[in-house]
DNA sequence: ATAGGGGAGTGATCCAGATCACTCCATAAC
DNA sequence: GTTATGGAGTGATCTGGATCACTCCCCTAT
């Protein structure tokens, strides 16, 4: 499980030996099953999870009780409340298992200790930050400039394990459209 | 000019006089006039812009020629297409100024050297790019959750001075509605 | 002073997508 | 077997926003 981390990292920064053993020494595994929260609404969140396998959702759950698809999560990669986790506030997220899935996760302060123990690793995070944001960026654009079935082509491109992994009602959540709507989109 | 990223980087973290000598080494000033394009959709990106002064649009022009904003930046904010930027690709968005702005860039190798030689700035960009990050996928949680009249709301107590400074019709281009829609809209 | 241009409001019409109400499966549970 | 239960399709209706066409206003250049 640790080996699936340590391939991700090493693909961005060369590790030694003993920085694997320290790297590793921060990080918890923990699985869950399908269905379940790795953390929810209201909650205060200290955690920075790494997915080794599974899939989950990050969902906005609004007054309304519905829920709104802010990102799917998978294999090899990382996922919190960003915002939460570094402004120490208690979450307005929850992340929920759409698969059964084994995490690692590093604590807020393991993160910080880590990064003072070893401020290389600083750069990779650096790297996985920009390509998260300019994956944001990118999907801002696209909601900008292409109607529902364009996206909907866009999605299935960019993840195309996804339609066979999660049902389509989830899919229409993360493109902020109705079920029925995406369900007559012809491609 | 130097002063202004001085202080923006001191926020964050402590410089001693001859890292800020160093840093301010690898930038340069440059102004430019109310219009004028900083980069243009198609060229080559090698400069990440810190902008001292003014307000500026980051903008995708469609094939019908319409204009998409991405962003409005402003003082004390960084901008670029940070995609082209980081895999040296061409643009794909044109950095287009509002009023007269004042830069400081740095170019890529620039960058790379300055992260080299002075390693604990990256964790000043790391955070840069970590709050980045939060603000884009707030914005894409906004279009998920709420209507135009919202939306607009936010963006008018997110950035109470833009309002002022633009016209309603880039308002309109960001939000992602036509300018008619927007001037309907009663708060 | 006059003309031209950019910003903004507004009416009429049209369409993409929401919503509600249903049907038709599969698969799992009794 | 029979019955829930969740996923998916589809028809009818309604509405937010796009689009087009226009007006009005203010500012700047001639």
């Amino acid at each position: 499980m640790f080996d699936a981390l340590r391939n991700h990292i090493e693909k961005i920064i060369p590790l030694t030996e003993e920085e694997v053993e320290l790297i590793a020494s921060f990080f918890t595994a923990r699985s869950y099953k399908k269905g379940q929260f790795v953390f929810q609404e209201g909650e205060p969140l200290t955690k920075h999870y790494f997915i080794c396998k599974g899939l989950l959702k990050l969902v906005y759950t609004d007054t309304d009780a519905r829920e709104h698809i802010i990102g799917f999560a998978m294999e090899d990669w990382w996922e919190s409340d960003f915002e939460a986790f570094y402004t120490q506030q208690h979450t307005t997220l929850s992340l929920i298992c759409l698969e059964d899935t084994d995490l690692l996760y590093i604590t807020l302060e393991g993160y910080k200790t880590l990064c003072r123990t070893l401020p290389k690793i600083e750069h990779f995070f650096l790297e996985k930050a920009y390509f998260g944001f300019i994956a944001a960026q990118k999907r801002i654009l696209s909601t900008l400039t292409s109607n529902t079935s364009e996206r909907y082509r866009q999605l299935l491109e960019r993840y195309p394990t996804l339609v066979q992994r999660v049902p389509k009602a989830q899919l229409a959540a993360y493109l902020g459209v109705s079920r029925e709507t995406l369900s007559r989109i012809s491609l």
